[in-house]
DNA sequence: TGTATATTTGACCAATTGGTAATAAATTGG
DNA sequence: CCAATTTATTACCAATTGGTCAAATATACA
C-alpha cells in the first residue's frame, strides 16, 4: 500500500509526488512564499493548479510540506557526515562544512529563509522551525560535548550554549551567503568559532 | 533651501517627507517587499498613492529609499554607544548590546530581511547592503584592533577577521529573534563568542 | 483677480493573484 | 461494454496587484 503510487480504480497519477514536491520546494526554497506565484509552481512542475489543489492542498500546505520535505531531506544528507570520521571534533567540521556547502549550491537555507519571511506571522512555519531547531541542537550538542569529553574542546561553556553558538552562526551564514554573491569574505567563519573553542 | 519643506509656488504639501519615509520604512521592515502592498502603504502613512509616487517613485524606488533611511538611521543610533566607556572592549560589547536591543525591539533587522528576501535578485539591494555592510565591518574592526592593543582581547587572528565573525553573528542573532518569539536560548551568543576571545 | 505651479484625490486600468467548478480523459472492476 | 472512480484540463471567478491620469484643490506671484 503505496500513498504515492496508488493503484487503484480511476485514472492513474502522471506524475511522480515526490518529484513534483521537490520541484516546488525548489522555488519555495529560491523565491520565498510570496515571492512564488502558482503561476511559478505550475511552470516548475508542469503540472495545472487544479491538479496541484488536489493533491497537496492550497498554497499554504503546499509550502509547509515542502518546507518539510526540506527539513528531512537536508537533515538526512547532511548528519551522514557526522559518522564518517573517528574524532568528534572532526565530525563535527565535516558537518559544518556540509552545511555550508548546501547553503552555498542552493543559495541560503530554506529554514533560514522562513524564519524570516515566515515565522514572524505563521504560527505553523514558527512551530515546525522551532522543532527542528530544537533536534539540530541537540544533534550539535551532542557532538560537542563528546569533542570535550575527548579533549577537543577545551572552552567551560556547557555544550547546549556551544551549539546554540553555532545554530546562530550557521544561520548568519545561511543569510550572509544568500545574499551575497561573494562568499569568500565569510568562508573562515565557522573555522575561526571552532578554533577560539580548542 | 530645504528639499523637504519646500516654500514656493503650488499647493504646500499635507505631510513630512521624514515622517512618512520613517512609516513607510517600518512596514517594509516588518513585512519585507512582497510581502507590503501599496494600501499597506498608504494605510500607514494616510497618504494616498498618487502622492506616495509623485513624492518618492514607485514602489521599489520607495523601498530602496526605506532602506536606505534604515541603514543611515541605525548606523548613527547604534554607533554612538561606541564611544561612551574608556575601553574599547566595553565600547564593543554595549555596542553589540545596542544592536541586539534593536533588532529584538523592531523583530530582526531590515538588511538582514532584505538580505534574504530582495538581494538575491535586486542588484540596486544587493550594492547598498554590500556597501553598509563593508562600513560596518570596518568599524568593528577598528574597535576590535584596539581592543587588541589594549590586551582586552588575546585571540591571534586579525581584526578584520574577528570582525567578519561578529558580522555573521549579528545577522544569525537578528534571523533568529525575528522568526522565534522567545529570545532567550540565544541572549547569550555574543557574549559566549566575545568571552571566547579574550 | 488671474495665472502658473504643485499637491491631493478618486476614478480608472490591465495584469496577476489564489482559488473553484465543470468537463474531459483514463483507468479498474463487473 | 458499461459503470464507478480518479485525474487532467479548461474555463472561469472575485479580489488584489502595481501603476496612471485627469480633475479638483491650494498656494505664490504678478
Amino acid at each position: 500500500m503505496i500513498a504515492d503510487q496508488y493503484k487503484g480504480v480511476g485514472r492513474p497519477r502522471g506524475f511522480e509526488e515526490d518529484k513534483v514536491l521537490m520541484a516546488v520546494m525548489n522555488i519555495f526554497w529560491h523565491q520565498g512564499y510570496e515571492g512564488t506565484s502558482l503561476k511559478d509552481l505550475c511552470l516548475a512542475t508542469g503540472l495545472h493548479k487544479g491538479s496541484l489543489y488536489q493533491a497537496f492542498g492550497d498554497k499554504h500546505q503546499l509550502f509547509l510540506k515542502a518546507l518539510e520535505c526540506y527539513m528531512e531531506q537536508s537533515f538526512k544528507e547532511v548528519a551522514a557526515s557526522a559518522y564518517v570520521h573517528d574524532s568528534p571534533m572532526a565530525n563535527l567540521r565535516s558537518l559544518l562544512n556540509e552545511i555550508t556547502a548546501k547553503c552555498i549550491e542552493g543559495k541560503g537555507c530554506m529554514v533560514v529563509n522562513s524564519l524570516v519571511e515566515m515565522a514572524p506571522h505563521d504560527l505553523d512555519v514558527k512551530r515546525m522551525i522551532d522543532q527542528s531547531y530544537g533536534v539540530k541542537r541537540r544533534f550539535l550538542a551532542d557532538l560537542i560535548g563528546r569533542a570535550k569529553r575527548d579533549g577537543e574542546i577545551t572552552i567551560e561553556q556547557e555544550p547546549e550554549r556551544l551549539a546554540a553558538v553555532l545554530m546562530v552562526t550557521l544561520a548568519g551564514l545561511a543569510a550572509t551567503v544568500k545574499g551575497f554573491s561573494n562568499t569568500d569574505h565569510v568562508s573562515h567563519v565557522l573555522e575561526d568559532v571552532l578554533s577560539s573553542w580548542v
